[in-house]
DNA sequence: CAAATAAAAGTGAATGTTCATTCTCTTTTT
DNA sequence: AAAAAGAGAATGAACATTCACTTTTATTTG
């Protein structure tokens, strides 16, 4: 029992060093050897916990999608009205992308590189779920728009990684005012 | 002259075959070789052309980012309302996405890797610089949300590549409707 | 319980590629 | 005949992965 727990905290321990090590320089910098050193380990031990480089990327693009998806529904209860609901989540899903900007970086490099397979990809968005019924609840109470849920998602919650990107470059600040105005704009753009 | 004329045309099929490859599979895919080999000249000829593949890839950058600002602003005559100006440009804008899908592509993929310069991303931004004049003038006349310019560009401009991306992994379908209610959403979370 | 043994986890060095870049030499253009 | 453009081969570093080996942990047996 305490064996299965060392190893699990090596696992974290190479991929949070992965983590670092992508988010100070793309994937490319996140090399095998340099991983390694990071978590204090041979290059040799990654084979152990991974089948490969790009297993180990995968994994750990659903593990903070997990992460990320556990704040997002943090005290979520169902039947609140949708938009109350919704105002939630949102900020919960902006909150994360602030607190956590080595993670949400990760992200953002994972959306446009060949290393995440679609199968990854698809399984990361299942996460999601309770998101996607809330979208469904609302239009069917008819409050939010009929459109594809691919539409909600563009100008809602897709704009948020803009935002904590460049706050992260320094080039503005997010406060409240700003937090309150991106929230508004997010949901004019999908209200009926 | 026809000297120039020849060297301006390598230059280009190096630029050409750096896209490719980064569309094909990445930045870390589009090696200085294999650029040279698609190229058709030799690894040594490059660094005649540019200081080193960062350069390059820089440089392919502002290229592209050149060439979708020509086409966002074709046939832009500023004196048109805002609205109307602004629906213009914005199909332009997602047009210029949906037939250029390796140039866009590329684009997305820059957006959060160290390669490209903080000094290239601001160079490549200026050429949007209409875009943020019509803004002001829209705010000016009361009918756009006074809000920063990057919640703007996050609610409107931004998620044109969250949704021509999925179209390219066909993943959905952009066509008339879509577009028509993709713009709706950009504009009513803007518009007063 | 303790010694013996089996299995699992972990290592550093080596493998064979591929990488960006530079070298020296040749061809083409002025 | 000078200079500019281009070539292929060479360089050394970095890469992902595997190798033969050691150490640690778990299990069996006397």
């Amino acid at each position: 029992m305490a064996k299965l727990q060392k190893s699990i905290e090596k696992r974290n321990a190479l991929l949070r060093a992965t983590l670092c090590l992508v988010n100070s320089g793309g994937i490319q910098e996140a090399s095998v050897a340099k991983v390694a050193k990071m978590a204090q380990v041979s290059p040799a031990t990654i084979y152990l916990y991974f089948e490969n480089k790009q297993d180990m990327v995968n994994q750990l693009y659903l593990s903070v999608k997990e992460h990320y998806a556990t704040v997002a529904f943090k005290n979520y209860i169902a039947d609140k009205p949708v938009k109350k609901s919704y105002e939630q989540i949102w900020l919960n899903m902006i909150q994360f992308k602030k607190d956590n900007p080595e993670e949400s970086s990760f992200l953002s490099q994972c959306d446009n590189t060949p290393i995440i397979e679609e199968e990854t990809r698809q399984k990361g968005l299942s996460f999601l779920q309770p998101l996607f019924d809330l979208w469904e609840k609302g239009k069917n109470e008819g409050i939010i728009k009929d459109v594809s849920p691919y539409i909600i998602y563009a100008f809602t919650i897709y704009p948020q990684s803009f935002l904590t990107n460049i706050e992260q470059r320094s080039l503005c600040k997010i406060n409240k005012v700003e937090l309150t105005q991106a929230f508004q704009a997010a949901w004019d753009s999908i209200k009926v």
